[in-house]
DNA sequence: TGTACATCAGTGAACGCGCGTTCACTGATGTAC
DNA sequence: TGTACATCAGTGAACGCGCGTTCACTGATGTAC
């Protein structure tokens, strides 16, 4: 009794092509490192059959940058609409159950941001980038920071995008360490409370003039 | 006439183990994907020379780290001891001081941070924890925060460490483009200013007691 | 429903190349007397 | 100062290996009639 196989041609190559991210993703080494052949030894298929789906590991590359800033911008999505009450352990705690789930996708941004082959690394860049001005559009909808200059938004905006960053790598780095968690994250909680306490003393130019 | 080689054995010995650690220093690539044979190439050695100086590429990487973390030390000891006046400024300008005259270190602890090969990565993160230990010493010897609890210490000494690498980051960023640096400065400064305005405000544990 | 043809994801052989590492070596530098 | 020997940084040939990419192919799936 052979296995049929499932879907149509068109479903099957997208299964394809998914697994081939999938394997890259899920490598330890960073993308420069990591070789086509090893790419598809781990999806099952013969080395030439990648072409059918990518024309290079750097456009793979590309590719799974556009994956995973989607489930970071998920996160950010999510941590904004948190019920009020206490926003900061809520954010946290998105944070903490999101690196969870994830870990390879930020796994892999942190990876190929500074180490990652050229067009890799524009491409997180370039989003990253995005995502500063769009949290500081955000934050200007904030009651409390309506007369915060546009200038001091975007300030605040990339100190609290580089922050994320950070404790997302303390969680990576205790990944394996469950019983470090509750410490980072009552670090986090305290660095993101001290960033906040700022802002609300932050006088913004707007309001000196 | 021929050039005369200079130094004794053991200095041109010297000369050679530091060209090799300069060649895989100033490499654009991760140590990761940096062949032994391109960095000797560009020594002008021949490959098997390597051996005489390091057992392996991995081996040369944690001599970099080393260096490279020589030179943040005393980055943060001159900004430790940087006369009062402006603090903030006067620290912001000394690490662009220091980044541009020592891009390439900067550059090589980003990179290897995350995507680097193993024993590299650890050694940069081994390093950074005690930068951050030692830093929450110094933050312990302030007079405003003498009261604080050393966990509080050394959650600000990691908020300064992180906030330290995202300026870092953001300058070697715009190094090619130096009308952008001004814009860079000044958002460090404000950034900094924001977390200092925080910790002027923080309550700790013990002073909460 | 059946037939003839087109499409195309995956195959497998082959290629030239740069790699890390081994080994025996060379010849200038250093040391002992 | 001169001689005999030891040291050892760098050489050069050789190896087996995994790499990216080419090419002509196969055979199941899809389409037109």
């Amino acid at each position: 009794m052979a296995v049929e196989p499932v879907g149509s041609r068109q479903e099957r190559k997208q299964r394809t092509r998914q697994a081939l991210l999938d394997a890259a993703l899920s490598a330890e080494e960073s993308l420069a490192s990591l070789s086509l052949r090893e790419v598809t030894r781990e999806v099952g298929i013969v080395p030439t059959a990648f072409y059918r789906h990518f024309a290079s590991m750097d456009e793979l590359g590309v590719v799974l940058v556009e994956e995973a800033m989607r489930t970071l911008r998920a996160m950010l999505r999510e941590a904004r609409r948190s019920p009020g009450r206490d926003a900061i352990r809520g954010s946290v705690a998105i944070l903490v159950n999101q690196v969870g789930r994830h870990a390879s996708h930020f796994r892999f941004l942190l990876r190929e941001r500074h180490g990652g082959v050229e067009p890799v690394r524009r491409a997180i860049h370039a989003e990253l980038r995005l995502l500063g001005s769009e949290l500081a559009t955000d934050l200007g909808r904030f009651p409390g920071m309506a007369t915060w200059s546009s200038d001091d938004l975007r300030m605040a905006a990339d100190l609290m995008v580089s922050g994320m960053l950070s404790i997302v790598t303390a969680l990576l780095d205790v990944a394996d360490h469950p019983d470090d968690r509750a410490e980072v994250v009552s670090v986090a909680e305290r660095q993101l409370r001290l960033i906040v306490l700022g802002m609300s003393r932050w006088t913004s130019p707007g309001q000196r003039s």
